[in-house]
Formats: C-alpha cells, structure tokens, sequence
DNA sequence: AACTATTTATAAGA
DNA sequence: TTCTTATAAATAGTT
C-alpha cells in the first residue's frame, strides 16, 4: 500500500512473503488491539504462517479459552461435542443400568412390586427361596468351620498346656520357672474375631535343655521361647 | 485516523462505539483476508462487541475448529480436558455405584458371600426374610383381587344367564330366537389373563316386546342387542 | 450508507 | 529485523 499498489494474491517470493506476513500480522494485531480499546470489545486473534508457526493476539480483557467457549455458546455447534459423544453415551447407558439394578434390589427388598406381573413375582419368590437357602448354608458353613477352627485351637491350647504341666514336673525343683504374658486365659483364645497368629512366650530359665518337646520352636538368639498357635 | 486524530481509549458515545465497532471491523477482517491471500496463512478472528454480538472471520483455506485444534496443539494447553473432568468424575462413580448394586444383587442370590462377614450375612438373611414375606403378601394380595374380580364376573355371567332363561321362557312359542358368538362358554370368562369388556350379543325377532327387562339394554338401531360384562 | 480530509499502514528500498 | 518514505488504504467526522 506504499510505493506502488499490489494485487491481493499469494506472494510468491518466499522471502517477501515472510516479510509481509511479519508487517501485516503486526498491523493487524494493532488494529485488533486498537478495536479492543476503542470498542470495549474482545478479540482473538489465531493465525498460522505458510511455515505453520502460530501467532495469537488476545485483548487483555479476556483469555482466548474463554473466548472460544462463548464462540461455542453463540455459535450453538458445540466444537468438542464429537469428542464427548461417546462418552455421553456411556453415561447415558451406565445410567440406565444403574436405574434397572436399583429397581431389581428394590423388588428383592419388597418394594416396587408394582412394576411386577404375577409370573414374574411368583418367579422373584422361588429364586429368593433358592437364593436364601444358599446363603444359610453358607452360614452354617462358616459357623461349622469357625468350630472346627476354635476347636483346633482349643486341643492346641491343651497339648501346650499339658507341655507345660510336664516342664512344670520335670523342673519343679527350680524355682524360676513362670508363665509370662497370656496367663492361662484360653477362653479368649476361642473368640470369633480372629487376630493375628498368637504368640505365647514362656520366659525359660537361662541354662534350659537343648531338647526339651518337639511342639515347642526354640527362638533364635533371645531367651524368649515362642509357641505359634495353628490359626 | 481521519479528519482529527483521536486517542485509542474506549469511545464514550454508545452510537458511535457501535459504528466504529462496524467500520473497523470491517477492515480488520479485510486485512486477515489480505493476509490470507497474500502470505498463504490461515487466520482465525473471533471478537464479541461490547453489546455481546460475536463476529467471526476464518481464512477459507481452513474452519475455525481446526484452527483450535492446532491452536492447542501448539500451545499444548488442552482446552477440552477441563471439560472432560467432571464428565470422567461423574462416569468414574457411576462404575463405583454400578459395581456395588451389582454385588449386592449378587449376594441377595447367594453369590460373592465371601465378601460378607458372618454378622452381615445374619443381617442380609433376616432382611430376605422379611421382604421374601412382603412379596408374598403381595401375591396373595393380587391373587386375592384376582379371585374377587372372578367372583363379580361369574356374578355377572349368571345374572346374564337368568334373564336369558326369562326371555326364553317368555318366548318360547318364536322358534327365531338364538344365542350367536359366545355360545355359553362361561369359564373362558373367569381365566386370568383378562381381556377388554366382553360382548355377547343376541339376535332377537324383528318385532319384539317393547320393554323386555330392565337389565338388557338395547343397542341402538341394530338388531344385535349387546350385554357389557362387568369388569 | 456515502463522502472526504486526514491519519495510518505498508511496499519497496536501504 | 528495523528504518525510511512515497504512496495506498483506512477511517473519523460529517452529510
């Protein structure tokens, strides 16, 4: 627009062209800035060179993020529609399952049976029947087995018991001998909640005998023997 | 910029905001156009006015969503993600919610009761208990409702059936008189699956009496007199 | 929306 | 890139 007119179209000197974009995108941002100001308007501004480098302007008033979102409401084409389709639809069927399972726990729970025909009802009962049936011999299952369990524990408890009686016998002439820790209470050993292998610790006087029963596992280097109850 | 200068500072008078808003807007998308032509670049303008009108310009080499993407791209700001969260948040304890009605559903049949401890198991029984009594009441309820609507129906059907002797008998001597559709199959009327009001209809002689009985209402202008069943 | 005096942008050259 | 400058283009104020 200076020392002679030029025709709108591409620029083939690829030097001059990077020039021109270089002025003219300093120009236009200008502008755009001036339009911000003088307007009260916002602006944004993204352009990308022959050489795809990117520029931007934004009016200071706003951020290019907020920009495209209002270009979005205003527009109505929701640009990242396409990329939440899938997952709108994901949505919409894990809804709809979780709609139909809380509608089958509530029948299950008598209620809702509104929605039920009387096959269907007569069918819901039997399978519950079934389904109850199971779940007691479940029960009884574990019960039976937290009795065999405790019954374990118990025989185990006594052949420790009858251990100590015969150290007991066999060293009655020594004094020092004692049961520390755990003292004699087996009951408690019986309970339902189960916890943690339990320990006993028989405090040993220093000199004991090497072999003294098989059931009873020498600690390493410490003079606290440990007996491992079977859990 | 012509006749006078003037400061770049937001114009005070709203008409003339507005229609230098105009003018150079104008321009600017002119010079984006320019730029486009001239330099082989892709440009993106979005600007909204101070009364909130958006405007667009977008090089025609290109639309203004790809534009976007390679804005974001390039700055490596995903504009979209901030968006998805909340969507991935919902989906996320949607699964969660999902995953938990389907294993209550699985131990109310019985299943996955490892999961349970033998108090929970306790409560689930006596909670199946109590609803697997709530539906049954339910059904001897409908069965019930089921037999009284029977009742009304066969109540109906014998009523139906007096006056048709009636009639008989106080025609007996016209040998015209038939029962046509539904010949006396009253027990397919009492069957569960109930169907929309029953017709019967009964072909009576061209001249009968005026007023026959009051529980027969005649059809209009034909000569099929119909009797509705109760439902 | 058109006009036009004036400012501003910029093409070409350095 | 930046500066210079002749000239094209844009536009503020007016009609």
């Amino acid at each position: 627009m200076a020392r002679g007119k030029i025709q709108i179209k591409r620029i083939e000197n690829q030097t001059n062209r990077q020039v021109t974009y270089s002025k003219r995108r300093n120009g236009l941002f200008k502008k755009a800035h001036e339009l911000t100001v003088l307007c009260d308007a916002r602006v944004s501004i993204l352009m990308i060179s022959s050489t795809q480098k990117l520029h931007e302007y934004i009016s200071p008033t706003t951020t290019t993020k907020q920009l495209i979102d209002q270009y979005q409401t205003a527009v109505g084409v929701d640009l990242w529609n396409s990329h939440y389709e899938k997952m709108q639809e994901h949505l919409r069927k894990l809804k709809e399952v979780n709609r139909n399972l809380r509608r089958e726990i509530r029948q299950r729970m008598g209620e809702s049976l509104n929605d039920l025909g009387y096959e269907q009802m007569v069918n819901l009962i039997e399978d519950m029947d079934t389904s109850l049936k199971l779940i007691r011999e479940r029960k009884y299952k574990v019960i039976s087995n937290q009795i065999d369990t405790s019954k374990k524990k118990l025989r185990n408890v006594e052949e420790i018991h009858r251990n100590l009686v015969l150290e007991f016998d066999a060293r009655h002439e020594d004094p020092h001998y004692g049961l520390v820790e755990n003292d004699g209470d087996y009951n408690s050993v019986l309970g339902f909640p189960s916890g943690g292998p339990r320990i006993i610790a028989l405090r040993l006087p220093p000199n004991h005998h090497p072999n003294h029963h098989p059931a009873l596992h020498s600690g390493g280097g410490s003079d606290l023997t440990t007996f491992a109850l079977l859990e």
